[in-house]
RNA sequence: GCCGACGUAGCUCAGCUGGUAGAGCACUUCACUCGUAAUGAAGGGGUCCGCGGUUCGAAUCCGCGCGUCGGCUCCA
């Protein structure tokens, strides 16, 4: 048979010829250096054989920047770990040990409980293998066989991945270790320049929180030292930016125990909150929204009418009141927004209607799920409920998403789209999510977004369109959401008069773009890593008198740079000229004007964060501020 | 909520195996009146997260609670 190589020559290699075969067949140094083959692009395991016609591209230990490269080094160090542990903790069940972005983990039923310090030790016994040295070999077994086998070694999770693993069963072997793998694993662990046991951490079997939990072992490893070095500078650098640490050096927000997982909003964050509640308002009047303000607090009946009572509660804060009464303060404006659609017959002629609000929402998040900005209880949703007749269904969400671009292209944020489907909890019948769910890809299709769809990932009203982001550490978050429902309407029993005067079913479209501005902020923190733009930075220019004899010339400037609409303050001369200047340049400040015998409002010394300077009248400034 | 770690001055952190708390920055005062990333000196500031326990003695050891961090689950 004939493989064909990237540089379109031809190997002729015998019948049943592996990856490895090829390797040999072009060079012994190859062979050796070889961690994967791909053929026809899919990555598959160098002890497999080769199809006739296939084009294959063999990775090695040079290409050691490769994902899929790097994914297999990764994958056969779990299993080093996964060794260790096994050797050093006698008793413990092995479940499973995948590669994942950045690194890999392995997951085990350990008898007893480990520490973070068992780490060190785990840590050197890998390190002992990989000087040993390992090599992986690879079997394929029946099922049957599989069973016995995991049996005999006690291992029920293995038994379980056996029963449920889809086509043939193959095993990996390496020293004392033999694991259930689709692989594909290194020929040896030669390759494994770098291995770093990262972190320790419960994870649940399976992912599911009604089955036990497991504990979880992350490491990485590279094929170069330096490449684990260069990682752990990037961890670093990103440290730096994380939106929390940000918060409190330029003095944006805070947390207090006494509220875990609302921020308490200092003035300057709060001037960025208020730049992009502005900026929602003056957009949504553009755009025909209605803004309405809603109450915080609804008797127990409404979330009863809502479905929240049976699919949200656990996430609520609720008020026992006298006389078994509970309030529930809300987490959605939905229920509230179809008070108001209900408060009046509605004509076709009056839809679409379309109210905003960004109120107060309040979430009784699990504890263990809070985080900085991006995940709190009290949110600030840039929320809206678009009623309207199945025939504007396409329109209106034409609408949002251009709105969503236009919204995003400001921040030049770009997000992933994904599509989240009917989840298990779903109110209405699949025929209904048939439509919705419809609906919502062809808008997808039709405004050419690229999505992915997320299986189960939908709201328990209705499907999403959700959009996310990976913040600074690599976590995804999702931040805008649109979403189409028939249900909540129902529920409420809303209607409008057709003009063949009949009622009619009145759909829903409940949107946020920013999500909410609390984990929008935290993303935009990152995004700019503490540096906004000009017309999102807290303090916009400040003013600094070389001296006391320059107080209220400075203050003048000041006085007029406001009138011009921006967020001035004047750092007085407590401190010397130089030190006042550090200390903007730290707090990030877009421009710092100096104020001096030199200057005039004729002739101000402007500096740029970063350290530029130029001299400018001060209408000249004004104007510049204008067309940033 | 679950697993693991952590909680010391406003902030960042030091404080070995228990002996009664420290640095830098910030703050206050004084001197300096200053020209584009740190002037100098002095001073104030801590229920060592909270509650219990062990001990002659607890920031330090143990238990419980709260909070934070890394994950899991859940979610904007």
């Amino acid at each position: 048979m004939k493989v064909v190589l990237p540089d379109e020559s031809q190997l002729e290699l015998p019948d049943g010829a592996t990856g490895l075969d090829a390797a040999r067949a072009i060079g012994p140094k190859l062979a050796e250096q070889a961690v994967l083959v791909r053929a026809d692009g899919r990555v598959q395991d160098l002890r497999l054989p080769l199809d006739d016609g296939q084009r294959i591209q063999l990775l090695t230990t040079r290409d050691k920047d490769d994902p899929d490269a790097l994914a297999v080094l990764r994958h056969s160090s779990a299993h080093l770990v996964a060794e260790a542990v096994r050797r050093l903790y006698p008793g413990v069940k092995v479940a499973i040990g995948p590669p994942i972005e950045n690194g890999f983990y392995y997951d085990f039923d350990f008898p007893e409980p480990i520490r973070e310090e068992d780490l060190e030790t785990i840590q050197a016994e890998v390190e002992r293998e990989l000087a040993e040295g390992r090599e992986w070999s690879r079997e394929e077994i029946s099922r049957d066989e599989a069973r016995k086998l995991f049996a005999a070694e006690n291992e029920p999770y293995k038994i379980e991945l056996v029963d449920t693993a889809e086509g043939d069963i193959s095993l990996y072997t390496q020293g004392e270790f033999t694991d259930l793998c689709r692989g594909p694993h290194l020929q040896n662990s030669k390759p494994i320049k770098a291995l770093k046991l990262t972190g320790l951490a419960g994870a649940y079997w399976r992912g599911d929180s009604t089955k036990p939990q497991l504990t979880r072992i992350y490491g990485t490893a590279f094929y170069d030292q330096k490449d684990l070095d260069g990682y752990l500078e990037r961890l670093e650098e990103a440290r730096k930016r994380d939106h929390r640490r940000l918060g409190n050096q330029l003095d944006l927000f805070h947390f207090d125990e006494h509220s875990p997982g609302s921020p308490l909003w200092h003035p300057k964050g709060m001037a960025i909150f208020n730049t992009l509640e502005d900026l929602r308002r003056r957009e949504n009047a553009q755009r025909g929204y209605l803004e309405v303000k809603t109450p915080l607090i609804y008797d127990k009946a409404l979330w009863e009418t809502s479905g929240h009572w049976e699919k949200f509660r656990e996430s609520m804060f609720l008020i026992p009141l006298e006389h078994d009464q509970v309030y529930g303060i809300k987490p959605m404006n939905c229920p509230g927004h179809m008070l108001l659609f209900g408060s009046a017959l509605r004509s076709y002629r009056d839809l679409p209607i379309r109210y905003a609000e960004a109120a107060p929402l309040h979430r009784n998040e699990l504890a263990g799920a809070l985080h900085g900005l991006t995940r709190v209880r009290y949110v600030t949703q840039d929320d809206a409920h678009i009623f309207c007749t199945q025939e504007q269904i396409p329109a209106e969400l034409d609408a949002c998403i251009d709105y969503l671009r236009f919204l995003m292209g400001l921040f030049g944020l770009e997000p992933r789209a994904e599509f989240s489907t009917r989840p298990e909890n779903k109110l209405g019948s699949d025929e209904e999510w048939d439509f919705s769910e419809g609906e919502l890809q062809a808008a997808l299709e039709r405004n050419h977004m690229e999505y992915v769809v997320g299986a189960g990932e939908g709201s328990f009203y209705g499907p999403k369109i959700d959009l996310h982001i990976t913040d600074v550490l690599g976590r995804s978050w999702q931040l805008g959401t649109i979403q189409l429902d028939r249900q909540m309407p129902a529920r409420f029993g809303l209607t409008y008069m057709g003009a063949d005067n009949a009622e009619h079913a009145v759909f829903v479209i409940h949107r946020a773009l920013f999500g909410s501005f609390e984990r929008f902020i935290g993303i935009l923190i990152e995004h700019y890593g503490g540096a906004f733009p000009l017309w999102l930075a807290p303090v916009q220019v400040r003013i600094l008198p070389v001296g006391e004899a320059h107080h209220d010339g400075a203050q003048t400037i000041a006085l007029r740079l406001r009138e011009a609409g921006y967020r001035v303050d004047v750092g007085e001369p407590t401190e010397t000229i130089g030190k006042r200047i550090r200390t903007a340049e730290m707090e990030k400040i877009p421009f710092v004007v100096v104020y001096g015998d030199r200057e005039s409002e004729e002739s101000l010394a402007v500096r740029s964060r970063g350290g530029e300077q130029e001299t400018l009248s001060l209408a000249d400034f004004v104007t510049k501020l204008a067309t940033l």
